[in-house]
DNA sequence: TATTGTTATACTCTATAACTATA
DNA sequence: TATAGTTATAGAGTATAACAATA
């Protein structure tokens, strides 16, 4: 995420329409998500939680009871990272781990009720802040741009 | 960017295809962005660049003549960032400041012959990076991804 | 008074390597 | 031999605040 200022974000974008730039979808990928991570995190923020503590949180949530390295590879996180994310979750009382009783060398992360209500409540503050980035768009736009990005998130 | 592994980034994705975050566009945005900075890392690595002074250069090779406040707004960096973008690249002999005629607090970063013919080149295995990695879209898909992408990079 | 570039600082995220206990 | 989780560490990126020169 890049540094939210209160100010429109286009100004010099204006002067620049036609830069080297304008139809790279790296760079618009990259601009995109600067925007979209620094609204999620702001709105996630009252429930103590960020963009990636709160990825692990749904996944957790979920009824796929993931490994850490489940996790790993679906957040595309080093497994290092997912041990710091689960432990200040954990911390927290919002998952647990449990012992995969198939593979004693993997642990199953798992959201308490907390753990559920606490999501519960942060996914409708992230929906909200999603919709109001993404008011620009009709719901067929959004359909679209859904598919358009599992493709590249997602590659066969 | 997350770092780059050799397996398939698929694999768990598999079981949580319909994970609580499979829809959350948030998320799709983040994941494709996170293989798109990495690959492009990779592939600017040969010419001494990353994503972001790579964007910074191709703006200073453009004819906009932006000052450094105009690359922080476009780029959504801190001015303070820029500095030290701008210094890497004017070590490098890449890019020069020349002073503003019409604000002398205000410095325009111009690309050296040099700076351009690097950004010349770099700008090919970019390319080239962008359409391994796009490969599972029409040309189409590509054009549509591009519109929706700059309605969210760009907001009225 | 406000803005441009700058310095400084702290925090988050990304990347790599090595270790342990299991498989 | 390979994999899951862990620890440690370094480097890149993000976020704030303050300052001098200029508008």
């Amino acid at each position: 995420m890049v540094k939210q200022r209160d100010d429109s974000p286009v100004e010099a974008g204006d002067a620049m329409r036609e830069s080297p730039l304008a139809d790279d979808l790296s760079f618009l990928l990259a601009r995109a998500n600067a925007l979209s991570l620094a609204a999620g995190n702001a709105a996630l923020a009252e429930h103590g939680l960020r963009a990636r503590s709160y990825s692990v949180l749904a996944l957790a949530a979920g009824d796929f009871r993931p490994s850490q390295r489940d996790l790993a590879e679906y957040l595309r996180l080093d497994p290092s990272q997912v041990v710091a994310l689960v432990d200040g979750l954990q911390t927290r009382g919002l998952v647990r781990r449990e012992p995969d009783p198939t593979d004693r060398r993997a642990n199953v992360v798992v959201a308490t009720d907390e753990g559920r209500e606490i999501y519960r409540r942060a996914s409708v503050s992230a929906r909200d802040a999603e919709q109001r980035l993404h008011r620009g768009l009709t719901s067929e736009a959004r359909e679209e741009l859904g598919a358009l990005l599992r493709a590249l998130a997602f590659p066969a």
